[in-house]
DNA sequence: ACTTGAAAGTGACGTAACGTAATCTTGTAT
DNA sequence: ATACAAGATTACGTTACGTCACTTTCAAGT
């Protein structure tokens, strides 16, 4: 029989949690002194010690208390259903992380955030999962439509999305300099390498990507993130003047 | 100026829900009635909006309240935070994803379940992993210690996984009717195809993963789950039983 | 035996975001 | 004018404890 406090050092528990316990009944002391202080034995430390794992498996403790009183628990059964509480709240947290980087990523494009028009840009964006694909199709070949996955995909963090989308950030940035603007250009000419160097010399692909992004119906069909159509000009000008003198040399 | 019971047809949010964020002053109603009704106006409809989308990505009500009402609110930042929390939220998840598999094929295995011991065996299993792979890399070559990863893992649920798991149990389940029994030998035989399957012929391999195996102490070191002993004998009998009546063949 | 400080006891309130009564008042359609 | 729906207020329940506030018990030293 040991006291509290040494249950408490031995399973760093605190003695509000063992007061609690006790409280619900999920683990009564196994004794008591004349003047009431709790006494615990090994069986109750091992108890304990189920108590908190069957904790880390996310149970809480009434399911916990069932299973350990019962003799004749379905573990089975328990582990199972379990199980798929926890994968749907993984889908849960796996929803909410592609749409903190979706944001993150429109927040670094346009600076500012309409939440409404962006929640609805979601919503569709789950619904639709299946026309987008039919759609996508439609416009381009099944190679092709692997190639989309490279560009700037709103809910993906990596290093390469990230620089696509800093690189429309910047544009942006610098907008009010003038498309022919030797920032612009600097810009438009990493642009035009990463396309490139993701690409390839698909031209044709690239053409076909870019006669999408020109439309924002289109490209909303398609699943582009939607940039403005200003921009969208402003760019083609840009990439216009580039081209011109990258042909020159 | 539309009532409560308009905005709750519209947007799917209860009464109680609104009065709730009234009474927190998140979403105060633009005017009420002489007789005390809440009226809600346009703004609100929007806001109210916002305040759905950022509880779906895990915001809390304080914490929405203070990005709507604070102008300057730094969402670059806010939402990384968030995303760093969402992330850790996820690993927890994940944690238990795998604890729960695990103890799913712990159970089909032992049919019972000492949390205890299994408690310990993942504290283990999470905290030596560097230790166990140096051990690994000690018994089995490069590309070896890459197949010891098809073998029974307990933390995995794919098929091939499960039917390993599955032949062990109904090993242990027969294993009063004697290694030479028919139900024996035919899971045997199972066995046998499943390993030159998983294999191939590398004959010099499964014999080291077997003598590891037979080692309840190399096992623990290498990770492999346990398997009592005597179970362990019992298929050795019954394997070198097949073993005889196959090269016969 | 007496004192004293640590350890333990028992309430009771707070947390987050509402759900769910219970009871009373207002709005509106007939 | 009346009846019935809709709304208001108040308050308790939920989870797993943390955190006071105040009182009592325990164990050690004198």
């Amino acid at each position: 029989m040991i006291s509290i406090k040494e249950v408490t050092k031995q399973t760093g528990i605190s003695v509000r949690t063992l007061r609690y316990y006790d409280e619900i009944n999920l683990l009564p002391p196994a004794g008591k002194t004349e003047g009431g202080h709790r006494l615990y034995g090994e069986k109750e430390l091992k108890k304990l010690q189920e108590i908190q794992f069957l904790k880390t498996l996310g149970f809480n403790l009434k399911e916990i208390s069932d299973m350990l009183s019962d003799e004749d628990w379905d573990w089975a059964q328990g582990l199972e259903s379990q199980l798929n509480y926890i994968m749907k709240e993984k889908e849960k947290i796996l929803e909410i992380e592609s749409t903190l980087k979706g944001l993150k990523n429109g927040l670094t494009i346009d600076g500012k955030i309409d939440l409404v028009y962006l929640n609805k840009l979601i919503q569709l964006y789950k619904q639709d999962t299946e026309k987008r694909k039919l759609y996508r199709e439609q416009y381009f070949h099944a190679q092709e439509s692997e190639l989309l996955d490279l560009l700037p995909n709103m809910n993906r963090n990596d290093p390469d999305t990230l620089e696509w989308i800093a690189l429309i950030g910047q544009l942006k940035q610098h907008r009010d300099k003038g498309s022919d603007a030797p920032e612009i250009q600097r810009i438009i000419r990493r642009i035009h390498e990463k396309t490139i160097e993701t690409f390839g010399d698909n031209e044709n692909f690239f053409d076909k990507v870019w006669e999408v992004r020109k439309s924002p119906e289109k490209s909303q069909k398609v699943g582009f993130y939607p940039i403005e159509q200003d921009l969208i000009d402003f760019f083609e000008r840009a990439w216009d003047i580039f081209m011109e003198n990258y042909e020159e040399e």
